[in-house]
Formats: C-alpha cells, sequence, structure tokens
DNA sequence: TCTGGGGTCCTGCCGCAC
DNA sequence: TCTGGTGCGGCAGGACCC
C-alpha cells in the first residue's frame, strides 16, 4: 500500500488530503516517538518512517501530526487481505500493508490480474497500492517499490542487468543501514557491483548464511517458497517512559503491567511460553536484557511476573532507564 | 537533543552431556 | 582419570523487517 497509514487517515477526513501529515507516537510532536508514516507531501521535506516526531516537527512545523490508530488500520488491512485471497489463495502476509501471491498456476496474464487487483481494492478502499511481477518474492519486491505510488513494474530475468544492477544495495531486501555503510566502505554501492563479488569474499566478510544471501540476491536469486501460514514464536511488550525513570518502584510497576498483558495476549491467543526475557534501554540508549527459561510452559500472569523480576534483579539499575520491555518466547500452542 | 513497538533470524559464547 | 571433539540448549547482542 502507498503511504498506508496517511492514506487511510486522508481517506476519512479529506481535508487532510494533499496536505503534509505525519503518523506516529501519540501524535504529539514534541512527545517521544517516531514516524510511522509520512504522507508524500510531508515526505518533501525530508520526513521519513522511524524519525524522530520531534525532528520531524523541526523540518515541518506546518505538517498535520496524528497519532497511530492501528485498530483502524488493522480493520482496512483485513479488507485489503480479503480482495487478495479472493483473486488467489496462495498468500504470504508482509505486515499489515503487504504481502506476495502466487499466480503462477493462473491462467491469465499477470499484468492483467495485478490491474485488476489494483481497481478491486480502490474499490473496495478508496486507496491506493503498488504492485510488483517477477519471477520470484525478492524481485517483486523491489518492482513494487520502483514506480510509488500507484504502480504496476514487471521484471524478468532478462531485466536484472539493466533495471536491477544499477539500483543502490540498499534496495535489496535485508540490506539495512549497517551493512549499506559496510558495503560502502568496500567501495560497493550498487546491487551490480555486489554482483562481480565472488562468493568467498562474501562469506568472509559477511558469514556463511548471510553471505550466501547477498551473493544469490544481488544476482537475483530467490528460491524461497510463500510462506501462507506460520505460528507465532515469541509476545511482547515493551513501553518507552515519556521521561527517564530513576525510581525502581515504577520501573517494576510498570514490568508488572506489562507482563499481565504479555499474559493476556498468551491466553487470548491460545499460547503457553517458556522463555521470559527482559529488556531495559538505559538513558544512554544502551540496551540489555536478561532471560528466563522455565522447564514448564506457562501463560499465567503470576508465574511469568516472577520470572521477569528474577531477570530484573540481575540488572544493575544504575543509570536511569529510558524503556522497559519484556518478551515471552519459545511459545507453544495450548 | 534526538532515536517506537512488535516481531524474526543469526552469531558467538558458554556450560553440559556424550 | 584426563583430554578433546561434537552437538545442543540457553543466553546476550545485533541487524533487519513493517
Amino acid at each position: 500500500m502507498d503511504a498506508f497509514f496517511a492514506a487511510v487517515e486522508q481517506r476519512r477526513n479529506p481535508d487532510l488530503t494533499g496536505k503534509p501529515l505525519v503518523i506516529g507516537g501519540s501524535g504529539d510532536p514534541t512527545r517521544r516517538g517516531v514516524v510511522s508514516t509520512a504522507s508524500y507531501e510531508a515526505r518533501k521535506f525530508g520526513i521519513h518512517s522511524a524519525m524522530p516526531l520531534r525532528t520531524a516537527y523541526k523540518l515541518c512545523p506546518h505538517a498535520i501530526f496524528l497519532p497511530v490508530d492501528y485498530q483502524e488500520y488493522s480493520r482496512v488491512s483485513g479488507k485489503i487481505k480479503d480482495v487478495l485471497r479472493e483473486f488467489c489463495p496462495i498468500m504470504q502476509d508482509v505486515g499489515i500493508d503487504e504481502a506476495f501471491l502466487d499466480i503462477s498456476h493462473i491462467d491469465k496474464p499477470a499484468e492483467a490480474i495485478a490491474n485488476e487487483i489494483k481497481i478491486k481494492i480502490k474499490q473496495e478502499t478508496g486507496l491506493t497500492c503498488s504492485i510488483g511481477i517477477a519471477p520470484n518474492k525478492l524481485l517483486a519486491k523491489i518492482a513494487s517499490d520502483m514506480q510509488k505510488p500507484d504502480g504496476l513494474t514487471i521484471i524478468t530475468k532478462n531485466d536484472i542487468e539493466r533495471r536491477i544492477w544499477p539500483l543502490p544495495v540498499r534496495k535489496l531486501w535485508g540490506v539495512g543501514p549497517k551493512t549499506e555503510a559496510h558495503l560502502k566502505e568496500m567501495g560497493i554501492e550498487t546491487i551490480g557491483v555486489l554482483a562481480a563479488l565472488p562468493m568467498d569474499r562474501l562469506i568472509e566478510r559477511f558469514g556463511n548464511s548471510y553471505g550466501r544471501y547477498l551473493y544469490e540476491a544481488s544476482r537475483g536469486i530467490d528460491e524461497s517458497p510463500l510462506v501462507t501460514h506460520w505460528e507465532p514464536k515469541s509476545t511482547s511488550r515493551e513501553i518507552t517512559f515519556e521521561h527517564d525513570v530513576s525510581n525502581w518502584q515504577v520501573i517494576a510497576r510498570t514490568l508488572a503491567e506489562l507482563t499481565r498483558e504479555v499474559a493476556n495476549d498468551m491466553k487470548q491467543a491460545g499460547y503457553k511460553g517458556r522463555t521470559v526475557t527482559v529488556k531495559v534501554r538505559f538513558s544512554d540508549f544502551e540496551t540489555h536484557t536478561r532471560a528466563k527459561t522455565l522447564t514448564v510452559p506457562t501463560n499465567t500472569a503470576d508465574e511469568t511476573r516472577t520470572a521477569a523480576f528474577d531477570c530484573l534483579k540481575r540488572f544493575e539499575l544504575k543509570k536511569k532507564v529510558r524503556l522497559i520491555g519484556v518478551k515471552m518466547g519459545g511459545l507453544e500452542k495450548v
């Protein structure tokens, strides 16, 4: 979907259309939080996802700031996924506003299917999306991003050299800021230059798994199947305090509350978990975790809290605490 | 002075069992 | 009894995704 959260807000309040709009946090740009989505008008000011709201505010003080309304976006997302499943049941969900469809078995030109999907989504939700058509997920993902918004891009194997290789390495799924910087140091800025590297060199530099991945991805190779069903492996809750906290009572009370929520989520979804991890981020942004694995899986608030406090006790709380969180891993169905 | 929240996967290290 | 290789679970941290 194109600027999904912003587009949903503009759809339900047309006054916002055509204006710089920033969705993130509590919607108050003087408080802690980051940008979830910026409208295309806001992006012209240099505002982008993951940017601190306060920075966004400095870049464009007259932008409209709104809180994230996950309930509403999930509802719209559900409608979109329903449309997609109608066209093709082999669907892989990728978060709230993306999906892969394997349409290889459908006896109709891919472009025609894509156009019908775009029209149907527009009818059902009033929103535009961008679609990429390619022989695999890796290339389809890159293609979908090439003509945003409201785009439709087709990439074939023969296009890799001409259309993929000139792109910056950052366009590859799995290459983030760290790897980008690392590659830049090696003098590698485009996917094509990366593709010229021997596999040995990449494995030496990035390890076996990731090295191989980069070697194949830079050549447009991706054999990974669509994952149409998966089970959650962990569930968590965390919160950044509005102001850093040194009061142990406040930290403990917050952890207890988060623990209740995690236990609740597990019960609601019908899971039990074995490994409790407590995460603490200090005022200097240093982040640490402590984990405890239980002998028997649980989903009760009491047992989860006891384990969480065992973990919390193992922290030296010398610095002020910025964030506290708790995660239950090793989930299994009840 | 700033840097959310909910996830997944990988790596390196350690202790333990065999 | 000591040493070493190997496999594995647990743990901590890091990179990445939406």
